[in-house]
DNA sequence: AGGGAACCTGACGGATTAGTCGTATTTTCG
DNA sequence: CGAAAATACGACTAATCCGTCAGGTTCCCT
């Protein structure tokens, strides 16, 4: 199933009723949930277009393939995240650090809520990797963070900044899915994220006041 | 396709002779190399079989399922990295902080080399989370980290012991997955290696000399 | 009203997959 | 040697899945 990258961009048809706007609508909802719910190896077409309430044959009428469903909820997926980004680390209001902390609470408990759709999202669709949409959100929320660094620690060299701003992103982006794989408490989380909060500040912190070591 | 727990354990036969024992070995490796090359969607007994020479209906005598052969190689995988775990934390020659540098080092190396077997084999398997086996490397993989805690931080206390044990232990185990989606040059994976050690230690040195903030 | 465009339907084709079973071959051992 | 056990084989079945297409329905606009 080689799916040519632009039948991934633009869909077959253009809705232009209002019956055909909200049968999108109801197939990216129902994508979502047979997602969260079935899991990747069970997300089909059918499934999908049943749980929709809508007939295979419409389903095919607005999405190429299936993959261009799944790329659709992943690049809703890059928008929130990207959107979470934005305004949680260039709230100004708020000491660098602190904004870093509520940053890990929203990235764990984002993670947390819909970790099930996210796992299945990246287990079923693991070409979109170099998706020009990719790149944009990729470096678009490089920038955010790369400008947060530069705040967060003045008197550091700038490779030691990019070097701290991709160890946060990874960390962040990567630690949240283990939640899916182990059932924690509300309570659990909380300190979770509170003592990934301390490690992250910790590093930032020693980075800031011993600049050259090693 | 859901598979029964005792089907998944005891394999349909036992060989006997020097030629099915080399048949098993070959199909495991030939699966290794399938699920590395070609990923978890094209990991199929057809092709297994066909990369290991021998036929579908000999793979068919030695595992009962398909799910059989990935329990196998998730396995091999616990043994290594619990292995890893004990080889280098153990090492009481060394000051703990070397020991836990030492470790980043080796699970961001590990996780580099066998990304791709070991992101396929998690899209394949997600299955074996509460399998005993699991369970057992799981605890073991726990009690050491946590005797490795109480040398790292004599003076705290044990739900902060517990906690940080937590957390480094899922850092270190899923920040690895990164690296097989973006490329990297050796050097840039051995400086981030060491920003990851530097967090990690800067984490430890903060809970063992402030232990009681917030 | 009525004609054309947009929309919806679901049976069906072509392809792939997991796993089985009857048969053929090789090894073991008395 | 010769029979029984172990091993190897691969065509075949049943199930599933993606995506198409011919034909019917609804909506819009004049």
């Amino acid at each position: 199933m080689t799916v040519g990258r632009t039948a991934l961009i633009s869909s077959r048809k253009q809705p232009k009723q209002a019956r055909s706007t909200d049968l999108v609508a109801a197939v990216l909802e129902a994508a979502a949930q047979v997602l969260a719910k079935e899991g990747a190896p069970r997300f089909t077409t059918a499934r999908v277009a049943e749980k929709a309430g809508v007939s295979i044959g419409s389903l095919y009428q607005y999405f190429p393939n299936k993959a261009a469903i799944l790329f659709r909820l992943q690049c809703e997926e890059w928008r929130q995240t990207s959107e979470m980004l934005r305004t949680i680390l260039e709230d100004t209001g708020k000491a660098p650090l602190d904004r870093l902390r509520a940053l890990v609470h929203a990235f764990v408990r984002s993670e947390c809520d819909e970790a099930g759709m996210r796992v299945a999202l990246h287990d079923a669709a693991p070409f979109y990797r170099d998706a020009p949409e990719a790149q944009e959100v990729k470096a678009s929320g490089k920038r955010i963070v790369e400008t947060f660094m530069r705040e967060a620690l003045p008197n550091a060299p700038d490779s030691t900044r990019a070097l701290a701003a991709d160890l946060v992103t990874t960390t962040l982006s990567q630690v949240g899915k283990r939640f899916s794989e182990s059932s924690r408490t509300p309570e659990e989380i909380n300190a979770f994220a509170d003592a990934m909060a301390d490690m992250v500040c910790a590093y930032l912190r020693e980075l800031e006041h011993r600049p050259l070591r090693r």
